[in-house]
DNA sequence: CTGAAAGCGCTTACAG
DNA sequence: CTGAAAGCGCTTACAG
């Protein structure tokens, strides 16, 4: 016997001696979907095999198939923005789905790379040549695109708050405007008249200028549709995620209000900013002051008072990237379902 | 020319036909290392061969290499636990250092699945043969390691509350006493003298029996140091994270104390929501109860007062594993810097 | 019904 | 210095 560098895992040639029959036969009765057999194969060497493989514990090497057939089970998700608890939501519902139709969902962080590092990652995941791609367009270009379908990807799925205009890619999109609509109405029925849109001050939210208009609009429309709409303002302030700023922003917009100020803020951590400075200041929220959030947080509830807030329904958005790519790669048609916006709500609590 | 099903991205073979030269040669450029050159590769090869990978794009199909060479660059990472922004730090600083190394860091979730879709889940990562394997043993038993070292994955390692005892495994230790002790000292210099530990009521925080029992033999170091140690007293009390068992036990516990009453929280988490119930039962913070909480989270500036919490490191300990692992791989000796415990750190706010 | 053979895209000892 | 060849672990047309 020479020297062996890697022999650690037990291959189908060692199931085939095993159970003494060929490759093929083995091949033939691991690659059986439920159910259906393959005809080629006697009810008798499928038994020996189905031993052998437990017997020795096999398990295929995925790589080598995948290499043989062309087809990769990785479907790789790559995450740009700050991970809030939100995402980790989509990105659960999403890999699990994707296992239940048999895709195997890696992902991976952008966030934090310099434009250098992220390339570097990308030319990785590219060089694995996974299936699909799920992603945002806000670090993935489309010189990206490109690349990636040199390489042989098949499927660019872009989660995003409006339809990405690249060729050979698409879009489930998460709406911006529904959830200003919601909070604006919710607030003037609760006899807010003076109503704030918060929105980050920074620039650390990338792609965020869009879905903030959307907002914008959807409260509007709000306001447009009441009875009172002249009487009722709007006002945007952009705001910095600090204790300080929060603090700022109470005392000069806030404080000695002649009406009752309603606050949408960009999301829960904002809104809990927000509390905060209103509560050092002893302002009282809902009677003087409401809060609105954005995300429905884990931590929402345990606010003072506790949150009122708007659930995306991410969790509904990941099942729904899988179906669409389960769908795409069938060559099925595409279900409207699957395309169409999701529809978020309004949670009441004590903040309004 | 027959038919070709999957011929989208280009091989080895394109460019050593653009290039004019053996695909030998092209591997050999290619495998070069930075700085050093292959010495059976003249310059002109060298550059015609570099200039036909620019010109075709070529992308060296990852898998193949892994194959032929039985060395995976992929480094999984399993996350049990409930994501929190803690976990994604220290996946991201894990992340980022695994990257530099030149491994290719994936990540998968297990949360949210039955036992049988884990067991599922981890059969395919395991046929993918990675290089390495890390992840708390919450969810991964001493079969799933001997499963993984079957399947040829040839590091283990975790990171946990402490050293866990399975063969050809390594654990990365985030100390749990310290910040017991740092807390209660704290506590105790801000003459509190009533602690209560509070610990989650339910066993969805799995492995965390452990972990408690070190904070609270911490916790009672820094009272035993204490000059008037006999006067101090120490509560545990489980708790369910929700807003009406929170308010339930500030009124049981808390309401009406003689003396100042300090509180040391399983995490920010826990202690957003006795703030929220203190706030509403109106009493005060810091003046009559203090609170620390765990982690550190971005929203504990936010609270109000803001809440001071004990830093656990994480982000360092993410910086760790990939230096643990690179060493490992290397056969290096493993320096102690990367074995020792972690510094955990309290940060001062408001309420306390 | 079963087995020998080719080939996926690579790397690397080996012969020229 | 370079190229032909073997082989990583699989799948699958093809010949028996």
């Amino acid at each position: 016997m020479s020297e062996k560098k890697r022999r650690s895992s037990v291959t189908i040639s060692d199931v085939a001696q095993r159970a003494g029959v060929s490759r093929t036969a083995v091949s033939f009765v691991l690659n059986e979907r439920d159910g259906e057999r393959n005809k080629y194969v006697s009810e008798e060497t499928r038994a020996k095999v189905w031993k052998a493989v437990e017997e020795l514990h096999y398990q295929p090497h995925l790589l080598a198939r995948t290499l043989r057939t062309g087809q990769s089970p990785e479907v790789a998700g790559i995450l740009d923005v700050m991970i809030t608890p939100l995402g980790v939501e989509l990105t659960g519902a999403f890999q699990n789905a994707a296992l239940r139709y048999g895709y195997i969902p890696t992902t991976y962080y952008c966030q934090g790379l310099t434009d250098e590092q992220r390339q570097e990652l990308y030319q990785r995941i590219f060089a694995r040549r996974p299936l699909a791609i799920v992603t945002t367009p806000f670090h993935f270009s489309e010189a990206d695109v490109e690349q990636a379908r040199a390489n042989g990807i098949e499927y660019i799925i872009f989660y995003s708050f409006y339809p990405v205009p690249i060729a050979h890619t698409c879009t489930l999109v998460l709406p911006m405007r529904e959830p200003g609509y919601l909070a604006a109405r919710h607030l003037l029925e609760r006899d807010y008249r003076h109503l704030v849109l918060v929105r980050p001050e920074d620039q650390a939210h990338i792609g965020q200028d869009y879905p903030f208009q959307q907002r914008l609009e959807g409260m509007r429309e709000a306001i447009a549709e009441h009875p009172e709409a002249e009487q009722i303002t709007l006002d945007i302030v952009p705001l910095q995620l600090s204790a300080q700023a929060a603090l700022a922003f109470v005392e000069k917009q806030l404080v000695g209000r002649a009406s009752r100020v309603g606050v949408y803020a960009f999301n829960d951590e904002y809104a809990l900013f927000l509390l905060g400075a209103l509560a050092q200041r002893g302002i009282r929220v809902p009677q003087e002051v409401g809060v609105v959030g954005t995300d429905d947080l884990s931590f929402a509830e345990g606010t003072w008072p506790p949150l009122t807030s708007i659930n995306l329904d991410e969790a509904n958005m990941g099942k729904q990237i899988a179906e669409l790519l389960h769908a795409l790669h069938q060559g099925e048609a595409i279900p409207e379902k699957l395309t169409s916006p999701l529809k978020p709500h309004l949670i009441q609590r004590h903040s309004t």
